[in-house]
DNA sequence: CGGCATCCCTGCCGATACTG
DNA sequence: CAGTATCGGCAGGGATGCCG
């Protein structure tokens, strides 16, 4: 046990941190769950699916996605532009954990919610 | 589909995203990783257990584990002070899927590294 | 020992304007 | 349509000092 625990203390550098903390952004578990979702989806339309990001930040990180091979980006060379994105088989994997923890959300946010409150007085 | 959609979009204070929002700051998977290692542990032991938390942040981050009840806080009335944390049951049931992040996580790292590498250049 | 209060700064993120 | 560029706010988080 102790052995684990170094895994995840005291390592600035840690591996595992360096791809979690991606997870762990405003965006990134939003827009992968609504590209499993769908076959592929357009900029647009994942603008106006997710409603309250801003243009930059959605392509901010859907380039970070990209980059950590959880999605695929498809660029159509027409006029006017169309660029597609889909998720990828990694990014399926991970969106498998990922929606087990919606679902854990899910279950337990009423008692959650609950406890909050309780713990304000 | 279109249904799963919008519970993730569209809704600023969607209760999901209140849950989920508290595991992507930037140590409270850490915490609650460590205090699923053990059955309890006292302050000054988790602070130099993670290593990199500064005091400030790793009282703030307790706190809110333990408004959500994920941790417990027991306090000994000693002198000098004692306190010790431990995980709840519904903190073990969200550690599960934690855990299978880690996992994938480390699975895939190296993956994921060589992905960013290439996306580089 | 286990905090809390304060100051301060970085960097995430949004808003806006412009482009091929 | 799908971006890029720039500016700026502000909240997360670190460093330090004080306290019961």
């Amino acid at each position: 046990m102790e052995k684990k625990l170094e895994i995840f203390s005291h390592f600035e550098e840690c591996p595992v941190r360096k791809v979690l903390n991606r997870c762990g952004d405003k965006w990134s578990v939003l827009i992968l769950l609504v590209l499993g979702e769908v076959d592929n989806m357009r900029f647009n339309k994942l603008h106006k699916t997710i409603g309250d990001i801003s243009q930059k930040m959605l392509t901010v990180t859907l380039r970070t996605l990209e980059a950590d091979g959880l999605i695929k980006r498809t660029v159509f060379p027409e006029i006017p532009p169309r660029v597609e994105y889909e998720i990828t088989e990694r990014g399926k994997s991970l969106l498998v954990h990922i929606n087990k923890l919606v679902d854990w959300a899910e279950e337990n946010m009423e008692d959650i919610m609950e406890s909050r409150a309780k713990f304000e007085s």
